[in-house]
DNA sequence: ATATCGCATATTGGATCCAATGATGAAGTG
DNA sequence: CACTTCATCATTGGATCCAATATGCGATAT
């Protein structure tokens, strides 16, 4: 008899339901910025107390997805230009690094991954799919550096300016560009050249960052 | 009549206060590594019930300081060498950054608090006391940077690798030595040199970890 | 008419209670 | 004597209840 194991131990509690649940909602901008949580309406809505509730939201404080103010609940937390120009920097400081020490350690299996995930970014049509194929992207890339902190950091940063990523994807020629791009970062780990796959990581990030901020002045202007 | 102006609305809740108390000792390794987190303990230690104690301790999780079971609760979570290096890596890469951007807006009041924290610290015979100073001394020259996010992450990574850092500095020079390179960074920050800075920050940095490695290697060995 | 006060309601923070699960150890069985 | 079984206890997760605070609205006074 072969069984797969499965750390039971880790059984999905209320709260951490509750904690992923609202997390992608607000990461992909289901919740508006500024958007009240109410413990009572989330509580009824998973079925259980507000006990669950109210971890979960200091949790998704402690990640800086909500602001929360003593006696007057939380609100969904959103970034100036400026915050989301930081974290964009901060990425584009990090993840070249990953990915160039990733890059020695690919295997063919990975790199196939990749490119499957790259074409399916390019060949989707729908605009909801493009930004998970994007991070399915980048961290496939990234996953062989085996580095889990600068991951962690990564992903939290990430979710900070996901709802960003994505309107920036929808703007004009941010999703032709994004494929080029990504395409060329593929070209480089295929080519097992870590420094330029990290160069065009860079590349790729700052692109972003400037486009977006771009669009946003447009629509500030 | 003239009132000071308190933002009363932030008042520490009880679970904020637990929350801070034990980031506290965990960072700076009052609490051992491995060592479980009793609710009840801390509940009557603390003169409350279990609920802020649950959220503080689903904070810290967050945070990295604890890892939980489900129903058998929390330990503090340890580094392993690997893991620590590798978030020294990531602080050497970030922490230049970041003073790079921060000496051109520095102060003279600014530059005179860090030369302030390094002669404490020189002058400091207190091995407790180090650590602090040393946080101080480099918070203070990041702090004119304004890039609050990198530094929500730099605070992240030390509070990981504090208890390292601690070690290092009464290690055989650590002490004669980061002294020797917080001087090297203050003179780059006095006279405007923004590159020369970075580039010193980068070495402290490394430098830290290198030595931190190969005592742990020898206490391994 | 407007500003202020006070009360009713909504909502959060915390305490207490109950249920579910993991640890411990004693008794029974081969 | 080793090994299993099962009952007890300790501990966590969640529900319900109560207290503290904020918000909104209407009454009242100027």
């Amino acid at each position: 008899m072969k069984l797969k194991p499965v750390d039971i131990s880790k059984t999905a509690s209320a709260s951490s339901i509750v904690f992923e649940a609202l997390r992608k909602a607000i990461v992909e901008g289901d919740l508006e910025v500024g958007q009240p949580l109410r413990q009572d309406d989330i509580a009824r809505m998973f079925n259980t107390s507000r006990i669950p509730v109210r971890e979960a939201i200091s949790r998704l404080e402690e990640q800086g997805l909500v602001k929360t103010q003593r006696y007057r609940g939380a609100v969904v937390s959103g970034l100036s230009a400026e915050e989301a120009a930081e974290i964009f920097d901060l990425r584009a400081l990090i993840e070249p690094e990953i990915i160039r020490r990733s890059v020695p350690r690919m295997t063919a299996q990975g790199l196939r991954r990749a490119r499957g995930f790259c074409e399916d970014f390019s060949n989707s049509n729908d605009p909801m799919a493009w930004g998970d194929l994007n991070r399915d992207f980048h961290s496939e890339l990234y996953a062989a550096s085996g580095l889990k902190y600068h991951l962690d950091v990564v992903d939290n940063a990430m979710d900070r300016v996901d709802r960003y990523l994505r309107a920036q994807l929808v703007l004009s020629d941010g999703m032709e560009r994004a494929n080029r791009e990504h395409l060329g970062m593929l070209e480089a780990c295929e080519k097992r050249d870590a420094d330029l796959a990290a160069v065009r990581t860079a590349e790729h990030i700052r692109g972003a960052k400037d486009s977006l901020l771009e669009h946003l002045n447009e629509l500030g202007a």
